[in-house]
DNA sequence: TAGGCCATCTGGTCCT
DNA sequence: AGGACCAGATGGCCTA
């Protein structure tokens, strides 16, 4: 990345890259400073950590998977989540337990009536479309 | 080695 | 004006 400022968080690089930066836009006019560019930075960067993170987090502890401690990408918490919601909302209207995959077979996992409860199994065969994908649809 | 995933930087837009 | 939020770009790491 072409980042003049290089401004490196934990530090006061950025008094160094005011010094250093060779390449400032010549109409700094509008242009942030050096200091305000890695303030921003820094904000994003705790925004990311502590915001979006750890609400991804907190989602993941939401989602059943086995195993428990199962490792989830960020589009798969999303999804497995969706389906979650939509499981459970199923549950709440139909009164049905089970989860779905297994009211009719485990062969339906591979097929179109996948839950958040077989995605790890499933994800093991290279399965490349979302989880519940057809189950979502009903709603 | 290619592809997926992630962290970070960056600039634009919106909000207070 | 400054901060929050967002999306695009980029590079690093990991795995099949």
């Amino acid at each position: 990345m072409d980042n003049f400022l290089n401004c490196h968080y934990g530090d006061d690089s950025w008094e160094r890259n005011i010094i250093n930066s060779i390449s400032l836009p010549t109409n700094v006019e509008a242009a942030p400073t050096a200091k305000q560019r890695c303030q921003a930075n820094a904000r994003e960067r705790d925004r990311t950590q502590n915001s979006v993170n750890m609400a991804f987090n907190a989602l993941r502890l939401l989602i059943p998977t086995e195993p428990p401690d199962r490792k989830l990408s960020k589009i798969e918490i999303l999804r497995l989540a969706g389906s979650y919601i939509t499981h459970l909302d199923n549950q709440l209207y139909t009164g049905e337990m089970e989860q779905p995959c297994l009211q009719k077979n485990n062969l339906s996992c591979k097929n179109t009536s996948l839950c958040t409860f077989c995605w790890s199994t499933v994800k093991k065969e290279k399965l490349t479309t979302p989880p519940h994908s057809s189950y979502e649809k009903q709603y």
